[in-house]
This record gives C-alpha cells, sequence and structure tokens, in this order.
DNA sequence: CGGTGTTGCTTCGAATCGAAACTATCACAA
DNA sequence: TTGTGATAGTTTCGATTCGAAGCAACACCG
C-alpha cells in the first residue's frame, strides 16, 4: 500500500475548508443567505455597544459596503430594525425583532453545532482550544480585533458595592455594564491577560 | 465574576466560522477570488478522474453553473487549460498550465497552513481526528459524497505482478491507475471498511 | 470660530453567485 | 433504429459581493 504524505497543516486546513462551503451552502434557507445568517446571529450575541453595522463588517470579515446590504435586506424582512443612539447621529443600533428571534430557531448552524456537540467531552476541549490558538494567530498576525465578551476583557472593572449588588463597568468605553451587556460579544473587547479586574 | 455558559457545540461552531471568514476576506489577492483559488488548489490535488467541472463543483459544495463560471475565469486567465477527452465528447478535462502551478504558491491558504503548523504534534492530531468526525456526520446527514484519496478508498484493488511492480485497479472505474492517480483525490472516493484490498 | 482629519455609514459599478432553464451527449431498452 | 431518461456542461437572470468614492457627523487644534 503507498503512503500518503501530506504536510500536517495542510490537512486542517482542507478540513476547514471543506465545513466551510457546507456550512455555506447549506445556509440557504428560509429565503436567508449565509451572510444574512451570520448577521442575525451576530445582532443576537453582540452586547448594545457592538450592534452596529460597522461592528458587524469587522466580525464579519467583509466590508461595510457590504455589511450595509445584508442588514438593509434584514431590516426590509423586518427581522432587523434600527434604534437612533442619542450620542451619536451617525450610528444607530441594530435590534431584533420577535420575528428574528423566532427565526433564529431554524438557523441551519445548528446542524454544525449539533454535529460538534457529538464529540465526547476531551475531544471537544481539544478542538476548542486549538482553533482558538489558530484563529489567534491569524489575528495578529493582520492586526484585526478579535470578539470576545466582557468577563475576559482587559477593560472591564468591578467593585462589590453592596453584598448583592456588584458595579461592573467598562473602561474603554467609560460606560457601566448591566448584566446582558457582560454576556455578549464585543468588539472593543481585549483579552486580559490576569483575571484580576478588581478595583478595590 | 459572572459565569458565561454557552452550549459546548456552539463555540466550535463560531470558531469555524471566524476561521471561514478571515480566510474568505484573505483570499481577495493576486487578481483572484476566494472560489478561484479553491479550484486551482483543487485540480492541483484532484487526480486524472476528478479533474472536471462537475466533480469540482461537489467538492466544492457550490452549482455546476457557478462552477462553469469559475473555470471559464481561470482559463481566461491561462491557470487551466482544457483538455478534450476521447470517451466523452460532453466532458473534458482540466489541467493547470505552468503558469497556474507557479501561482499556487502564493495560495493565501499558506497562512492557514502555517497557523495550523505551529500547533503541538498532539493539538494537531486532536483537531484533525476531531473534524474529520465532524465533517463525516455533516456529509453523512446529507448524502453528498466524501472525497478522498484512492489509498483508503473501498474501490482500490491491487496485485503484486513482480517483486517491485503492483498493479493498483479502481473497480468502480474499471480501470488501472497510476502513480499519480492514487495520491489524487477523488470523487469516486468510498471509505474502506477494511484495509484488505488485496486482490490475490 | 474655522480648519483638518477621522469615523460611521451609504451608494455605485463591475464581478460573482445560486437557481433554473437549456443544449448536447451518452446509456439502455424495446 | 428509436425513444426515454440520465449526465456533463452552459447560459441567463436577479440578487449579492467587493472596492472605491461619497456624504454627513464628530473630534481635535489653534
Amino acid at each position: 500500500m503507498p503512503r500518503q504524505k501530506t504536510a500536517p497543516g495542510s490537512t486542517i486546513a482542507a478540513l476547514i475548508e471543506q465545513l466551510e462551503r457546507i456550512t455555506h451552502s447549506d445556509a440557504f434557507t428560509q429565503g436567508l443567505n449565509p451572510a444574512q445568517w451570520a448577521a442575525l446571529r451576530y445582532f443576537a450575541h453582540a452586547n448594545r455597544f457592538s450592534r452596529t453595522v460597522g461592528a458587524f463588517a469587522q466580525y464579519h470579515g467583509t466590508t461595510r459596503g457590504t455589511a450595509t446590504q445584508t442588514v438593509k435586506a434584514l431590516i426590509a424582512k423586518h427581522y432587523l430594525e434600527r434604534c437612533f443612539v442619542a450620542t451619536d447621529r451617525r450610528s444607530f443600533r441594530l435590534e431584533l425583532t420577535a420575528k428574528g428571534r423566532d427565526c433564529l430557531v431554524n438557523d441551519p448552524i445548528q446542524e454544525l453545532i449539533t454535529a460538534a456537540n457529538s464529540l465526547p467531552f476531551e475531544q471537544h476541549l481539544a478542538i476548542v482550544t486549538g482553533l482558538q490558538t489558530i484563529l489567534g494567530q491569524l489575528h495578529s498576525a493582520r492586526g484585526h480585533p478579535l470578539f470576545g465578551v466582557c468577563t475576559s476583557c482587559a477593560h472591564l472593572r468591578y467593585e462589590q458595592c453592596e453584598p448583592n449588588l456588584t458595579r461592573y463597568e467598562c473602561m474603554f468605553l467609560q460606560k457601566v455594564l448591566t448584566e446582558e451587556d457582560l454576556s455578549g460579544i464585543c468588539v472593543n473587547y481585549k483579552q486580559a491577560l490576569t483575571v484580576q479586574n478588581r478595583v478595590n
């Protein structure tokens, strides 16, 4: 039997490319396209400071022009609506409508999620850390910001006000954070080197 | 510190989606687009029976119409050329030109490959098997054929003719295989359950 | 206040994609 | 031979994408 010899990393690259194409062609459902599904997911998971056209464009690795069109299509279908923000008249925030939230139940990426869920626990953890390493390398190589949640962000500070009340604050935006803000992904994320963000 | 709870598989899905988008936006270089790079790679790695428009469309998870356009663009740029096959006048084989082979040296997917290569060996292996499992599940769920190389294909038979000469044959195509055929990916691939394909 | 540069988003044109309709060839059977 | 259906690839259309240019609002500085 002849031996097949492939460079170690190219196998991974080929697998990722294949997964890419399958999920891509799967995502033409319910009258939406892959970009529109990605946007719907994004606006469902992003925190309030990141629910903008520009932040989505960054996250999705596309141009702001394309992101505008994707968002426009979702607004026309009444899956998103624009909310004007008082502080900056150029920008606006995008919020999922009830229809948009309902739609996400049939998100075609569920197929990929259930396939990933079928993996045994230790294999699951190995993939997560491995992919995170690869992604981190690619991101740092081209200076793109990495998105993440406040709980592991370098900009987060918090203090215990009362026994049952903790106050969270983002030092980058100079804003107090709600519980809901903390669990959403953020465009201003910066990986914390330590977990020591306590103020006092 | 509030705890972030995410379903196990959705983390992997999000990571794959991110990798997807980065490699996608990276692939607008040297006057080619992501689909054209994928095609160039494919025709460089596919064996002689699979270097057709239709096989590429299957592999890439796209339609034959789109695949036609992608191939047409590469032919216009003199990266590919069509070779007519004697046995079927509807079809033709696509071969990389010298210019096409040169071009692949600058394949933007190299970034992903080098990032993947930086992983330690055991982590590398874990990702490969994990992604293969996920990919296998997705493929079997929708009946798509999985591409692979002859060396692990159920259609392969071989026999030792002389001490230094082994004869390989594909039982699906009823064709004798060359050494070069054996190492290329094939559209007719069928995963072998055992490695016992010896004829005599 | 006016000037200058930046940011957030939109618009436009050329290229591309998916889906469906189409042509040409092949395989097989009566 | 003729006919029927499958296969390989193309064409066409509307929608989508990138990239560049454009617009309006903001930030900073003297």
